[in-house]
DNA sequence: TGTACATCAGTGAACGCGCGTTCACTGATGTAC
DNA sequence: TGTACATCAGTGAACGCGCGTTCACTGATGTAC
């Protein structure tokens, strides 16, 4: 049953959406096409009129992760509403759709070259952001700082998911917000 | 081909010490029984004499690989010496033999209990160590660094791994040694 | 605009491979006398 | 201490299942006249 452009387009959207969001949530060999395409409504066969392999979608999807964040974080002003966002129990419970650095990073450095070089462009954004908000004595100042709170924001949302104590892990969010920038979001 | 009951001891903590390593290298889904079992130089029939099954032995794996990480530090006598070794190239490039939370703390989080758990403690003695390090007005800010340097720690570890330009992994490594103490190690 | 044909997005069965697990077997170890 | 038998760690073939990928087919879309 062959469907309109216009629809193959939209289901090639959403098949990326979707495995981003699955990706995130558990890992790349923890979803299969099957899984996707389900998600999706529709069935696993039709997936290569899409995509050459897996490995392709999940170059795509990681693409389309890093640049969901980045949509989200235009909204946010300043540092402090960055931080009290990320370090939010609501971005530690919602995985599939939170940061990709923190639920994939650890897997990334593993794939392939497409996806490693995607991720790197996106932490060179993400530090050039950070230091522009961030105060400093000269630049190098600023930089080594805005290095410092992305680690830091990164490691404190893998800690808070990877504990398996609820008040440990709001505890390490509260401790990082109180670290890094803790005015409350606007 | 039945061995002695030592060389079987011995055979088992080999296949832990194995599976801690290549696990942390390349996943707990990225190394199959067979390939653990061939490190040791074993065939994977064997296996089921050892463990119940590869989670099992995950959960064993993982314990193992905390208890090395606890005993290595045992030789660290000052905040600086553990940031300067922890942040450095050379654990960075032992991703194998270096700190399970920063190799495998996403995937922990989607493993079961026992997994998790056992993460869970190492966590809290490691913050304990930390604050006992760090200075602060009382205790509460002492904690509250160490949760923030423990999160620091990790998540420098993440991206300097995943990114894929030497230069910035360095850059990385270096500023939040920068920001988190930084004399040579002893 | 309407009709006839070509295209091709999606379907569902099937293939091939890897991996976790099982099992009959082997021969060295451990034990009972 | 030596001998006979039972045990069982390790071997390698086999099983079953899931998953990535392929393929013949369908029927709606797109195109040419």
């Amino acid at each position: 049953m062959r469907v309109t452009r216009e629809k193959m387009a939209e289901n090639r959207e959403r098949i990326v959406a979707e495995a981003a969001r699955l990706f995130r949530e558990k890992g790349f060999d923890g979803v299969g096409v099957d899984a996707i395409m389900q998600g999706v409504g529709l069935t696993h066969g039709g997936f290569y009129r899409h995509f050459g392999s897996k490995d392709d979608l999940a170059a795509e999807a990681v693409a389309h992760g890093l640049a969901t964040s980045a949509e989200k974080q235009a909204a946010l002003a300043t540092l402090d509403d960055l931080v009290a966002t990320y370090l939010s129990p609501a971005h530690r419970d919602n995985r599939g759709g939170g940061c990709l650095m923190a639920a994939l990073g650890g897997d990334v450095a593993r794939q392939g070259g497409a996806v490693r070089g995607k991720l790197t462009a996106h932490v060179r954004g993400q530090l050039d952001r950070l230091a522009g908000w961030l105060g400093g004595r000269n630049a190098a100042a600023r930089r080594e700082r805005a290095i410092a709170t992305l680690a830091g924001l990164v490691g404190a949302m893998v800690l808070a998911r990877a504990v398996d104590d609820a008040a440990l892990s709001d505890e390490i969010l509260a401790a990082a917000r109180a670290a890094y920038g803790d005015r409350p979001a606007a």
